[in-house]
This record gives C-alpha cells, sequence and structure tokens, in this order.
DNA sequence: AGCTGATCATAT
DNA sequence: ATATGATCAGCT
C-alpha cells in the first residue's frame, strides 16, 4: 500500500484517524511487512511503520516528516494505565558550536508542529495486537513554551560553558539531555571548560513524560 | 515503579 | 560520525 504524502493538516489527521483502533499487524500488512516477535532489536519499528503509514516524507534526512506542511510525527507509548511509558527524543546536540538562541534552535523549531500518535505497549501486548490510538496535533502552548526555553536556556549554557560533563539527566523540567548513542563507546567531539577538545559521549534532548502526560490530559479535557 | 544512562537498527 | 526511529535494563 503506497500512501501519499498529505497536502494539508487536514488530510493528515483525516488518514490518522483511519489507523485509529487498528492493530499494529493490520498495518504492517497493509505495507506488506512482517511484525517482529518483540522490539529489543526493533526499537525504531514502530515508528518508521507509521510513518510509512501516514506518507512520510522524509526518511533519514534531517527534515520535518511532513516537510511541506511542517509537521512532525512522534509515536507515544502507552504503559497499561494508558500514559507515556518513555521519554521522547527529540534531536541531538552539536557540542562544538552550541545553539545560542532558543528562538533558532533546532528542539523550538521541532517542536513547533507534532502528531502525537499513542500507541499501546503495555509489555502484556504482544507487539503485533497494540492498538493505535487517536492522534493528537499539537504545537507547546505559552506555558509549555516558556518552560521548555528555560530548561533549553538552562543546558545549553552549560554546554556553551564548557561543563557538558556536569550535565545530568535529572535536570530540566520538560526537557532533559540524555545519551544518544550506539553504546557508551561512541564518542564525538565536546568542548571543556578550557575550551579544549574532547571525547565525550553523544547528547540529545529528550522530552520528560510529565510534558507528554500533560498533552495526553489537555486533548482529552478538550473532547469532553 | 520511575528514572537515568546505555543501547539497537538503518540510511547517508 | 550523523541523521532518522526509539526502547532497554539496572539502580534507586
Amino acid at each position: 500500500m503506497v500512501t501519499r504524502p498529505p497536502l494539508s493538516e487536514n488530510e493528515l489527521l483525516e488518514n490518522a484517524s483511519k489507523i485509529a483502533g487498528k492493530t499494529l499487524q493490520q498495518i504492517a500488512i497493509k505495507q506488506g511487512i512482517e511484525t517482529p516477535e518483540d522490539q529489543h532489536r526493533h526499537k525504531g519499528w514502530i515508528g518508521q511503520l507509521l510513518e510509512h503509514s501516514l506518507g512520510a516524507t522524509a526518511g533519514s534526512l534531517p527534515e520535518p516528516d511532513f516537510l511541506h506542511i511542517g509537521v512532525e510525527l512522534k509515536t507515544l507509548p502507552l504503559n497499561h494505565l494508558g500514559t507515556p511509558k518513555e521519554s521522547t527524543y527529540v534531536c541531538a546536540i552539536n557540542l562544538t558550536s552550541p545553539e545560542s538562541r532558543w528562538e533558532n534552535s533546532l528542539v523550538k523549531h521541532k517542536l513547533s508542529r507534532v502528531l502525537w500518535l499513542p500507541v499501546e505497549a503495555d509489555p502484556d501486548i504482544p507487539l503485533a495486537a497494540r492498538r493505535i490510538g487517536s492522534a493528537i496535533l499539537w504545537s507547546p502552548d505559552k506555558d509549555q513554551e516558556s518552560v521548555l526555553r528555560r530548561d533549553w536556556e538552562e543546558l545549553m549554557d552549560m554546554i556553551a560553558m564548557g561543563e557538558l560533563e556536569q550535565i545530568t539527566a535529572h535536570q530540566g523540567q520538560y526537557l532533559q539531555i540524555r545519551p544518544k548513542a550506539s553504546n557508551s563507546k561512541a564518542l564525538c567531539k565536546g568542548i571543556n571548560s578550557e575550551g579544549e577538545e574532547i571525547l565525550t559521549l553523544p547528547r540529545g534532548f529528550y522530552l520528560r513524560t510529565i510534558l507528554t502526560r500533560q498533552i495526553l490530559i489537555q486533548h482529552d479535557l478538550k473532547i469532553k
């Protein structure tokens, strides 16, 4: 099944509503794709399945999933309580020439328009049987953006000061910085407090579940 | 049970 | 090594 890229947000939402309630296996069969037993060696499988299913264009290019309508697709794994089970990866961080302004940052741009697609992720449900939920088209509201901005500025200040080795995932209310690498031996360049080049773990920005939980709640309240 | 640090796959 | 897509798994 070939899915044409959506030409508008409404078309994207309509396409998303058509797969709401379906199982991952139902979608995979339509795509002619095998469903793996589990995600241990297929961590990105659901995201890529749903990208294809909704006609995303970007592939592994540094572009929004739906380029011409400027929308990013994020799956949102839900536990047995229906709340987010995992944090959400946003983007990698250039540690040698850190961005200086929130307004121009990759995080702000990536999060400016996101289609959240909830998916059951209770480990008791076999991967093939997990159902897709109702999509949420989201942009940060004023309060959310101000917290994101504060977190980003605090963390990027530390990187700019050469304090990246002092950064821990404990920092940040909505945004946190964690390793984003193949393993702990895959290193990249960074800058220390003396301005010298060092080798360090690649890092990425992640959204805490406290924010994605809030997004789900906001949406539910809007429906009712 | 939640969270942080580590890890897995694929394409370029 | 970097981009994409994320989840795993041990510790508190």
